[in-house]
DNA sequence: CCTCCACCGGAAAGCCGGGTCA
DNA sequence: TGACCCGGCTTTCCGGTGGAGG
């Protein structure tokens, strides 16, 4: 009975039409032909890194610009171009790209390195031994054949911010050490990370400075348009759907890759509920989905003592104006450990909580002064009341209260 | 203008699990 | 097996601090 329900679902499915032609197309992991709008940046970088073609060891490039501005695509695109010309020209180049924000990959110094080595060839065990070990690894693979390297160090402030700028500062004068030439491109979307950084570190690092200024509604229109011309059928759009994607996405710093999302999960919407048109309704929907979808990640897939602080805002939030207080949380918190046999962790910490919480954008925490009263954190809960409900269960299961 | 509350938040250090190496 | 390493999470310690109330 199952079994023949089944069929028919995915039979179904199967001769379901679907607006989208190639979905690919609008997942971050697409890299388009052309990247429209980042003409001037490519070549700035390109400039930089041509010295590379005849020899001589490029400048070090620091790039900046807002989440969704196309600085990887942009930088990936223009070092791909590069080492094309360079193999045809028999120029002995090597581009390694890391993503330091990968959770236990390249998240800190001596996964960075290891990871760096692990990409030259040497395999270096993802832990146990000193981080020395794992230069002098790194060291030797670079020395095996004398050659330029470029190194693009995607989001650097997440580690610098994590484990220092140790990590940093021994790559910029690695060059010193070896006959090989290293060149650094680090990408942020932290401008005031350069501030912690080392005085020393802060001026190799941007020997050039090139800025991805956010995209205007405008460019994200036509960024928008050119992918979906390859990821939909003709005619699905609705009059006014681009248009209302890339409003939503210029209105919080020109973030092409949510407007791409956007766009992809209304398609996704669309489908499933049978119709033939995106509409701008289903812009709207999607925004709300991707918003919940977020949220409840989120709070899953945070550990127990997470919940239990979240569950103790939570329960102090009745709906009346009256604003929460750390204090409060915390008594609350105290008093829920002790009832699930839970251990307790001190206030410290708790604080600690609230404000990974409001930097998640679940929870919105102030520090406020109270004068005679003290100074604390106001904080006030940013899940949408339509979802806390369910907020709420996912808590109570987990803790067991 | 000064006090003093109720926390904030940086620094350092400890604990523990997961690992290497000789 | 024991000495040692890394990194996540937590505790300890402690010097601030904005502003209502005196």
């Amino acid at each position: 009975m199952v079994e023949k329900g089944l069929e028919m679902f995915f039979e179904v499915f199967l001769s379901k039409e679907s607006v989208f032609f190639d979905k690919r197309v609008l997942q971050s992991s697409y890299t388009p032909e052309t990247i429209p709008h980042r003409e001037e940046q490519a070549k700035q970088i390109a400039t930089v890194l041509a010295p590379v073609l005849k020899g001589d060891k490029p400048s070090n490039i620091f790039i900046y610009g807002k989440t969704g501005t196309g600085k990887t695509l942009t930088t990936k695109h223009t070092t791909q171009k590069l080492m094309e010309i360079a193999s045809r020209e028999k120029i002995s180049l090597k581009i390694l790209y890391v993503n330091c924000k990968l959770k236990r990959s390249a998240d800190t110094e001596y996964r960075l390195i290891a990871q760096l080595a692990t990409e030259l060839g040497k395999s270096i065990p993802p832990t146990g031994l000193p981080t020395e070990e794992v230069y002098k690894a790194f060291l030797r693979a670079l020395n095996k054949q004398k050659q330029n390297y470029i190194l693009i160090l995607d989001e650097i402030d997440q580690l610098v911010n994590k484990t220092g700028d140790n990590a940093l500062y021994n790559l910029t004068r690695i060059n010193e050490e070896i006959e090989s030439q290293i060149s650094l491109i680090g990408i942020s979307n932290d401008i005031m990370f350069v501030d912690k950084l080392d005085p020393r570190v802060r001026s190799s690092l941007s020997e050039e400075e090139i800025v991805f200024p956010p995209y205007n509604a405008l460019q994200i229109q036509s960024i928008l348009k050119q992918r979906a011309d390859i990821a939909f059928n003709k005619d699905v759009l609705q009059q006014g759907v681009i248009e209302k994607c890339a409003a939503y996405a210029a209105r919080d710093h020109g973030d092409a890759r949510r407007a791409l999302e956007l766009l992809r999960v209304a398609g996704e919407i669309t489908d499933r509920k049978n119709s033939k048109k995106i509409t701008t309704e289903h812009i709207d929907e999607a925004e709300e989905k991707i918003d919940r979808d977020r949220i409840i990640d989120i709070v899953t897939t945070q550990p127990k003592q997470y919940h239990l602080v979240l569950y103790s805002i939570l329960s102090l939030q009745p709906g009346r104006g009256s604003s929460i207080f750390t204090g409060e949380v915390y008594d609350l918190y105290k008093s829920l450990c002790s009832k699930t046999n839970t251990s307790t962790l001190t206030q410290r910490r708790v604080s600690d909580i609230i404000s990974e919480f409001d930097m998640l954008g679940i929870v919105n925490a102030k520090v406020i002064s109270k004068g005679r009263y003290g100074r604390t954190r106001n904080i006030s809960i940013e899940i949408p009341a339509a979802i806390l409900p369910r907020v709420k269960t996912i808590l109570e299961e987990s803790v067991h209260v």
